[in-house]
DNA sequence: CCTAATAATAGTAATCGTTATTAAATTATA
DNA sequence: TATAATTTAATAACGATTACTATTATTAGG
C-alpha cells in the first residue's frame, strides 16, 4: 500500500553491497556507511537492509556460525565459508538441483528448492 | 582437564532428545524437562545442549529462520525444512558428497564439506 | 515554487535468545 | 565419611535486532 520513497541512506548501503566482495553483517554495513552519513543509526541499515532483502534486491546469508550477512548479489548462487578465517566467499558453479530429486526419492512431501553452504579453507587460508 | 560428572538433568535432556522426532529449540527442551524437573533451569539447558553437541552426541540445527534446534541423531544426516508450518524433519536419503567435487571445480580453496538444507512442504502440509 | 501528505530518519528504549556469575547442591574420590 | 571437584538454580549481563517517536526528507498537487 505505502509508496517507497527515496532515501540517500538506503541508496547508499545498497551501493556499498553491490560494490563489495565482503558479504557484510548489519554492523560492518553500519561502520561503512557512517563514513558517508556519520549520523546514520544502525536501526536505519537494519531496517533498510531487511527492507531489500525483502524485495528480493540483496540476500540475507544465514552463516552456520549464527552470524548473519548480506550479499549485493541478488541472483541465486552458493556460496563458502573458511572455517579457518570465517570469511564468505560467492562459488562459482554449476546448478545442483538435481539433488531436489534425490531427496524426494524417500521423501512423502514436497521438496521444493535447498540451501547449501560449502566450507573448507579459503584460497588465501590455503596459501598460509 | 575437567572430569565430567554425572548429572540427571543433562541425562534427561539426552534422553529426550533421543526419543523425539520434533528437532526442539533450547526453549522446547526446557519446556519438556520442566515436566520431570521443574526448577531446571533455562541456563542448565542451554548449557547442557551446549556441551552435548560439543561432545558430538547431539546435533545443532541453524534452520534459515534464525531459530536454532537440537537434533539427539548424532550421525550426520540431512534435514528437511517445511515452509509452511515450520517443522523439521529428517531426510532419508544417500550421500550426495559429489556436490563437493561440483564446488571445487571452479574454487582455489580447498572444500571440505556442505551443509544441506531442503525445504518445501512437509507430508502433513501436503495433505491439508 | 509552495504546501500538504506521508515515508524515512536518528536517537533511544525495549526485546529476544543466549551466556556469565555465584553461592549452594550434587557427584566422585580417598 | 570427609574432601575436592563439578553441576546446578537463580539471576544478572550481554549482543544482536526490533520497536517507538519526534523530527526531517521526499514526493505529488495546486
Amino acid at each position: 500500500m505505502s509508496v517507497t520513497k527515496y532515501s540517500r541512506q538506503r541508496e547508499a548501503i545498497k551501493e556499498y553491497l553491490a560494490h563489495t566482495k565482503e558479504h557484510p553483517t548489519a554492523d560492518m554495513v553500519y561502520m561503512q556507511i557512517r563514513k558517508i552519513y556519520p549520523n546514520i543509526s544502525l536501526g536505519t541499515v537494519y531496517r533498510n537492509l531487511n527492507f531489500l532483502a525483502d524485495k528480493g534486491e540483496v540476500q540475507k546469508i544465514d552463516c552456520q556460525d549464527g552470524s548473519i550477512r548480506f550479499d549485493g548479489k541478488a541472483e541465486p548462487h552458493y556460496h563458502f565459508l573458511c572455517k579457518n578465517c570465517g570469511c564468505v566467499k560467492d562459488l562459482e558453479m554449476e546448478s545442483i538441483d538435481h539433488i531436489n530429486e534425490i531427496a524426494n526419492a524417500n521423501f512423502s512431501g514436497k521438496i521444493e528448492g535447498h540451501i547449501t553452504y560449502f566450507y573448507g579453507k579459503c584460497p588465501e587460508c590455503c596459501e598460509d
